[in-house]
DNA sequence: CTGAAAGCGCTTACAG
DNA sequence: CTGAAAGCGCTTACAG
């Protein structure tokens, strides 16, 4: 684990079919024949194949994917496109953390199906159209494109690659989406909210560079209120820091619900208690209408919530590309819902 | 938006270096020679150099970068190899969410040299060793190395691919190695503890599969701690669940402090708070050794704490592969620092 | 059942 | 300053 590195590298070269062949005896069609699984009308005889498969494990051939790429037109590498703060805001180079677990989503489902996945993490997505990279190589057979794409970029993606799924984003058809039910995440949690008895509810939302789901997470929480003849004060933020919540927490009584949009809003203002003396649910309760890493063992299970499995999300998405090479045909859109989590930070009152 | 998906797809050839050649009236290695930004001893007259960028222009014509590879034997694909946990495991999906910083910046450093990075997510390396993949493929023209490793995957590797980076993981060499200062963060972490008067320390660290930066922070804990005679309490977590950390939570006093080693076993007690009535630093003091999502607003910015910047660590590491790729030469192992963060769950006793 | 040929799209020498 | 040729490693028809 510590012996010096920096053996000189041999200008060695890897064996190719063609090599095999000359070991196997055979012609080089025949190597690929077997080494591909042997099509129909191309039968090759026992005794051979097991030459050919002996030669190629002798010298440890290994097919150059490049090359199987060139001739067949087909990379088996799909792309991944996320969006990203423009690299400026050194402060904001992660976009989104939680869309990791779409990420691996993503890169599980299409391993699975034996395709590659290359995470292009984008700034400027209008610039990566236009500049010399994959996306312009032919590089991919297709594309995941994963949160908000300006109408632009989608019309442009289209020229470049011939097949697209759009994930959490404001792309939404009939055919190659996947998303999660804003709306009715948001209904789920307002109605436990109501349940619980709750009166007066703050509903704290991103008032700077919002995602599609907010205007639609803020709805689900409106009718539910009007249904119920709930109070809702939304609370605009507008910067990710506790300082923010200082006037909410004063303002805090035990029949108040806070009802975070995203889970970044209902961390910070866990993280502004370190300040005051409340805490939920004894002096009001804090419910989520998304939760954090969901499938990962530190996520914050004591928060009431309503649960997504980004991950689960992920997975759909490739396998609808995978359905979309192999069949030629675009898969239904879908549409993902998540579950309750009663949790600890709210509870019944009465 | 909305309109209808699946405009049946024509059997639309891409324009190829042949058909700029045609149009533009010269020779197929001309165009090479232009697009490729001309190599010295095969300069073109201004006329033509014209005549062929336009004509690739009028044809959209854009290189395939897998012929190129073919060609070249030079992909510009790296592959960013990263430990994960069985898949059979469904409840632990995610390696490391946190892992996530090191991924963006191993991205962003690579596509600014104008290479693609290709995420494999690797529940059991050794088999993805041996299964066609790839890695397998010649896929890659280096390799970045996340997390521990094995021993015989450190061979197999090597083996596979020429270039190989190792980030944050039990690989330590004089080159081509980058991690983090493990003990020296729990060093800074010991001593601002000691300095504002804890003298009982509760040391949080994970029993089960730990990293191998665990028993570094742990040594630079007890270090301190000998040097200034302070008291240490290990505290091994087995569960991400709080419920271990009630027993704890009962005995702490206000000249205590807890000491996370990890962010997720800060975060754990910290959701723990809402069944008990004690917070920090009112009721005891609580830092830990590690921040979270160091870039990101969403960060935890009340927690004291030392702080590490992963986004660097990988973009550091994308710089070491490109120079290696580049100049044929490992450049030498780095240690990163990190820094205090005084933040609000701790302050001055007395 | 097997092999010789042509071709994927590119680039690297090399000759004019 | 420009072009005809050879080749990267693979696969897909097609002929024996």
């Amino acid at each position: 684990m510590t012996e010096p590195i920096s053996v000189p590298v041999l200008p060695w070269r890897a064996a190719t079919a063609k090599d095999v062949a000359e070991r196997a005896g055979v012609a080089r069609p025949t190597v690929s024949a077997v080494l591909n699984g042997a099509k129909s009308g191309t039968s090759v005889s026992s005794a051979t194949r097991e030459r050919i498969l002996e030669a190629a494990r002798e010298l440890g051939y290994r097919p150059n994917l490049a090359a199987r790429s060139t001739r067949s037109g087909k990379s088996r590498q799909i792309g991944l496109l996320i969006r990203n703060f423009s690299r400026s805001d050194a402060t904001r180079l992660m976009a989104h953390p939680l869309s990791y677990e779409i990420v691996c989503g993503v890169s599980d489902g299409l391993e699975d199906a034996g395709y590659l996945m290359c995470l292009m993490r984008l700034g400027d997505l209008q610039q990566a159209l236009e500049s010399q990279n994959a996306l312009q190589g032919h590089l991919f057979d297709g594309v995941v494109v994963v949160s908000d794409v300006h109408r632009g970029v989608i019309e442009g993606l289209e020229k470049l690659v011939r097949h697209q799924i759009w994930v959490d984003g404001n792309v939404w058809n009939a055919h190659g989406c996947v998303r999660r039910d804003e709306e009715f995440a948001a209904r789920l949690c307002a109605q436990k909210v109501a349940e619980m008895g709750y009166k007066r509810w703050f509903a704290l939302f991103h008032a700077t560079s919002p995602h599609y789901s907010s205007p639609q997470r803020m709805a689900g929480l409106e009718a539910v209120a009007r249904e119920c003849g709930a109070q809702i004060v939304p609370v605009a933020l507008r910067h990710a820091g506790s300082a923010e919540m200082a006037p909410l927490l004063d303002e805090l009584q035990p029949d108040d619900a806070v009802i975070a949009t995203t889970f970044y809003s209902a961390q910070t203002l866990q993280n502004a208690l370190v300040l005051h003396d409340k805490r939920p649910p004894r002096d009001f309760a804090l419910v989520c209408c998304d939760d954090g890493f969901h499938r990962e063992g530190s996520a914050w299970q004591e928060l009431s919530r309503v649960s997504f499995d980004r991950y689960q999300m992920g997975f759909t998405a490739a396998q609808m590309m995978v359905e979309q090479l192999e069949n030629g045909t675009t898969p239904p859109s879908q549409l993902l819902r998540g579950e309750w989590q009663s949790g600890r930070t709210a509870k019944h009152r009465i």
